[in-house]
DNA sequence: GCGACAG
DNA sequence: ATCTTGTCGC
């Protein structure tokens, strides 16, 4: 169990790094080197894996687990699975990275792909397989994600795709008409079956 | 009180 | 996220 001061200290954590949002253009078309982190876990135990390549393609990629205890609360996540991220990005370097969550599509501005592109000062796009706030709001042939009055990002498919850092609106849509980078799903691929390996080990 | 609620 | 088989749909 969280107390609740210790959300209101997480709260306060999240303006600073809200603040800290620097939203500028990066031309997707010159972005060369793409990174990726995702987790998975197996109980207590978290699988991050972190992965460098293309938008399509994992090169290489590096696992971190270790135990995660902070709980997943909804508009929290960055508490829980950031600290694990942060390690299995150790030494990656990129132009781009991908991470799978919000960015500012988020009650404050402040989704784990921020807290990400905040502290490593990189560009980063959330992209989330689910909604956590805001309304969709067509505009030429676009589904935009609004939140406070703000588009923080697109909807396509079943895919949210936001600003994370160093990034803009017009990035967010250009990446999300490329459909869901493969670096993602195989990042995921990875991400479980590290956890499955840890599983089948453990079994004798 | 009720409904919503990333992974 | 995770527990889980077959199954409805694009």
């Amino acid at each position: 169990m969280v107390e609740e001061h210790t959300l209101l200290f997480l709260r306060y954590l999240q303006s600073v790094f809200s603040s800290m949002i620097k939203e500028e253009h990066l031309k997707i078309e010159n972005v060369k080197e793409v990174c990726a982190v995702d987790v998975a876990y197996n109980g207590k135990t978290g699988f991050a894996v972190a992965s460098r390549g293309s938008f399509q393609e994992v090169v290489q990629h590096k696992v971190f687990s270790g135990a995660v205890d902070f709980p997943y609360i909804s508009g929290y996540l960055f508490m829980r699975e950031a600290p694990i991220m942060l390690k299995a990005l150790e030494g990656f370097q990129c132009d781009l990275l991908l991470v799978d969550g919000h960015g500012t599509a988020h009650p404050r501005r402040s989704g784990i792909a921020v807290v990400l592109g905040v502290l490593l000062n990189l560009p980063t796009i959330g992209i989330a397989k689910s909604r956590l706030t805001g309304e969709i709001l067509q505009d030429g042939g676009v589904n935009y994600v609004v939140v406070n009055g703000k588009k923080e990002g697109v909807k396509s498919g079943k895919y949210y795709y936001s600003i994370g850092n160093k990034v803009d609106l017009e990035d967010c849509v250009y990446v999300s008409k490329m459909g869901y980078p493969g670096i993602l799903k195989e990042t995921d691929r990875l991400t479980k079956k590290y956890k499955k390996g840890e599983n089948e080990s453990s079994k004798e």
